[in-house]
DNA sequence: AAGAGAAATAAAAACGTTTTTATTTTGAAT
DNA sequence: ATTCAAAATAAAAACGTTTTTATTTCTCTT
């Protein structure tokens, strides 16, 4: 019953040879009636579109891939920490995906998708892309200081856009957040909340935003005539157990922080659950401030103010930038930094008694 | 100077015409030899093996491609609900999306996702993957108590793998979590805690598991000799938004629910935060047991108890059953239900006022 | 030593496009 | 009416494979 359904499926599919059988054209004049060439006259292209609408003729993927080298893929790797316990991480990026394939809705490309467990890796699926021809464009993210697979695309002038920068050269298309603005922001807030030991919940140091972190950092404090307390600037992957046993190792310091500047939505919830665990009451006993992508932190108990970018944004920028870049369009036309916005749920002065004193 | 690189770019990649030129032998030889076919003489294999080795050569995949009609991708529908607010959701996709890749490492099948935004988009998605033949398989999730697609592959002899079965006939690969069990296992809990009035925060009820859940809801009490409260079930779109609107509607019910039994880690934290904004203690004046996919739960304030599955197992699982299910394996040795654990961390009781009351 | 059959390899065709080159048709100028 | 260029279309080749069919080479058997 099935295999009869199977077998009797309609006429096989549509090929721009069947589309010559019903107009009598050559397959060249179809192909280039349907790439809008402007050789052939108006009226055949008429008549060999409606052809085409009427028999529902979709251009095999396999075919043009064959013959004009392209694949019609557009890769992006996704990088997954090989959390241990399986750990709360990178959910953002499912946001970032969804507006990459927003932006490539209704054209010929696909998102393809590559999982990279680190940088290593992750300069491995380039190369393979590259090399291979996997994909005709490429995004991804984690930025090095100095990223090794920037250096790759642009010698190898393989389309691509980075969320984030490289601390050198920017001659290439990206999207990113101006972390240094955001640090200093969120740093110089706390600052004029009265807070002098403010610790920095950030990324490793190899990545280029971590550096932009610390930047704005370090500016807030020297712009308060103060000196940055770099020995609260904590460094780890970012994952909710790292965000809590920060807290956990910090407040047992002599001088502990009264405050703490949290890099992601992962990290400030494990920065709550170690205030939490210790008795401490955020607002009252000590201030939170964090970076947000997804709006997670309203839903926090306090609700956390936050600088908040809605991630999906970015997502949609990096893959117009892509679509512009496999164009051929100039990179240095391609570039955005978005500044995020600051939504305030708390005073930030431990409830009122840091002014005070 | 970087031109200079570009042109001076090594010989074209080689092809099996390449290895035709440097063997002797005819390019059939070459492509049987690859593909391991017995036909051709074990010397000349060796020969033809070690001359691929020297060059580096790597089957085009566009040519195979084009010649087997398969595609070498393995889709992915990624469901992204058109978030007001940009809010947390989907964010265990990552992890799923991780575990797949895993499985596809080392064959020729790579994961391309496709976004969708609701159930019909769904469909769509898998009509065109189907037609166009963008895909040799399919995975998805968010399975309807009938799902439209799962006909559709049935009928198509389409392989693929769904997360979560139809309520019908299970005559196909999937993979599952068993939801009637553990939502049986969280009410009954619960109720020998001294609950009555739980609250059950559920996905809308088209959705499979919706049903599952219910289900099992609805047999704890009875085995119990209760009558299940029905109207403290409440249907939504598994946001953190629905999770604290839930909870700010039922504590202002005359008999407002002792429990909440939640469905995801998502709701889960708009519950917390909406018995927060109520001044309502966890563990104190209300209990919370929930179902949690990545390991979040640990990290609430306080700590919540829940079942526990980590999804990218599941996603490991889906991959491998596509893979087998691609070789042409039987669908129906192709299926898993896996039962969460329970990680306690709660006593669910209140306090212990209930149990003594 | 000839022939048959099996084994190994080669040749050719095909997948569905695009692109280059060749041919036909059209229209204007003589 | 002829000629010629321009316009329109057709033919053929190519992209890199796999597969079907054909050919060659080898190994026995008689």
């Amino acid at each position: 019953m099935a295999t009869e359904m199977h077998r009797a499926r309609r006429t096989p599919t549509p090929t721009i040879k069947t589309l010559a059988e019903m107009t009598g054209y050559s397959i060249a004049t179809i192909s280039k009636a349907l790439r809008e060439s402007p050789v052939v006259a108006p009226a055949t292209r008429d008549i060999i579109y409606k052809a085409a609408r009427e028999v529902g003729y979709q251009a095999n993927a396999r075919g043009m891939a064959l013959r004009t080298g392209k694949s019609f893929q557009a890769a992006v790797l996704m990088p997954v920490t090989a959390a241990r316990d399986y750990e709360w991480d990178g959910v953002e990026y499912t946001q970032i995906l969804s507006g990459i394939s927003q932006a490539l809705e209704g054209t010929d490309y696909r998102m393809s998708v590559h999982v990279i467990r680190d940088a290593a890796d992750g300069a491995d699926a380039a190369r393979r892309i590259v090399d291979q021809g996997l994909a005709d464009g490429l995004i991804f993210s984690g930025i090095l200081a100095d990223d090794p697979r920037i250096d790759l695309l642009v010698a190898e002038h393989f389309p691509f856009v980075s969320m984030g920068r490289c601390r050198g050269d920017l001659d290439y298309a990206h999207v990113d957040i101006d972390n240094e603005w955001a640090a200093h922001a969120a740093t110089a807030r706390l600052i004029a909340g009265g807070h002098r030991r403010i610790a920095l919940v950030n990324p490793e140091r190899r990545l280029s935003y971590a550096l932009d972190r610390i930047d704005g950092f370090v500016r807030a404090f020297r712009e308060a005539g103060l000196d940055a307390p770099l020995d609260l600037i904590a460094e780890g992957d970012l994952s909710t157990h790292f965000g809590r046993q920060t807290v956990i190792d910090f407040l047992q310091l002599d001088d502990a922080p009264t405050a703490f500047v949290c890099i992601n939505e992962s990290t400030t919830l494990g920065v709550l659950s170690g205030l939490g665990a210790l008795g401490r009451q955020v607002g009252v006993d000590v201030d939170v401030i964090a970076y947000d992508d997804i709006n997670v932190s309203a839903y926090f108990t306090p609700p956390i103010t936050t600088f908040y970018q809605p991630i999906e944004v970015l997502g949609r920028t990096l893959g117009q930038f892509l679509l512009r870049r496999m164009e051929g369009e100039d990179p240095k036309a391609l570039r955005q930094v978005f500044r995020p916005t600051l939504i305030t749920r708390q005073p930030d002065n431990l409830g009122g008694r840091l002014t005070q004193s």
